[in-house]
DNA sequence: ATAAGCGTACGAAAAGTTTCGTAGCTCTGG
DNA sequence: CCAGAGCTACGAAACTTTTCGTACGCTTAT
């Protein structure tokens, strides 16, 4: 079997990703038209899909013309091995300390605060 | 003045980052026999602190012989910014999603669960 | 039928990261 | 005194990431 994911995205590719979460399977110049940066060249922007083609992270549908790519990896997945790698690789593996470092900037608001304090309890009766 | 804070770290220099922070002032010999990946050549940690001294990562002492390096960069502040730049690329801005994700992956125990609870407690206090 | 437009494929430049070999200096034990 | 061990400095190779130019094919509106 296949055995292996994915590698991690790199930025340009996590930023594209995004879109296709956002907005479902899309062709190219509707993924660059909406990136952030938009400055960034067409053919840029199709090279990159190419390559994330190629290292398993889109797909695509070729029966049309103009080609459509859909992501292949799974948004939370995703979002959580970029989280556990940070954890490991700056806070020594402690998701903990994520956190707090994460909560204590001031920019988290009360009603926020709130549903991070439900989910805890939720958390917490499961353990 | 200086405003410009140091880039940051790559993944080989934050790797560095985390020995001195826990050793504090290290050598090069000191801070290539505790990094995980001992298998680094020496010449090879040095190149990098001579590379992190130039970007104002750390700084040195030359009055030995052997040059003793030290974290210029605070940890927290680093922390701090690894962070909000994950969750700038991958949450959309959301602190809030980050640290749902992060805690629902289910590494965290009930005592962390509990120190978490009193720091949001204390941070809702002052909202 | 043909030029303009839109699409893919491909190669490669430019910049950043990681790694190490080699040269050369200084100190120390025999 | 001299060989060897230990240190720094430097250059450059090997990769990865990001970006784009160029070539070329298909469709369509005049």
């Amino acid at each position: 079997m296949s055995g292996t994911s994915p590698p991690m995205p790199t930025t340009a590719e996590l930023e594209i990703l995004r879109v296709l979460w956002k907005r479902g399977p899309s062709t190219v110049r509707e993924v660059q038209a909406h990136l952030e940066e938009s400055s960034t060249g067409y053919t840029t922007v199709l090279k990159q899909l190419q390559m994330m083609l190629e290292k398993g992270l889109v797909s695509r549908d070729e029966s049309q013309r103009a080609h459509v790519y859909s992501a292949r990896v799974d948004q939370s997945v995703t979002q959580r091995r970029l989280v556990d790698d940070l954890i490991d690789r700056a806070f020594g593996g402690s998701t903990n300390q994520l956190v707090m470092r994460a909560l204590s900037s001031d920019r988290v608001s009360a009603d926020e605060l709130d549903a991070i304090r439900d989910l805890i309890d939720e958390l917490d009766d499961e353990r």
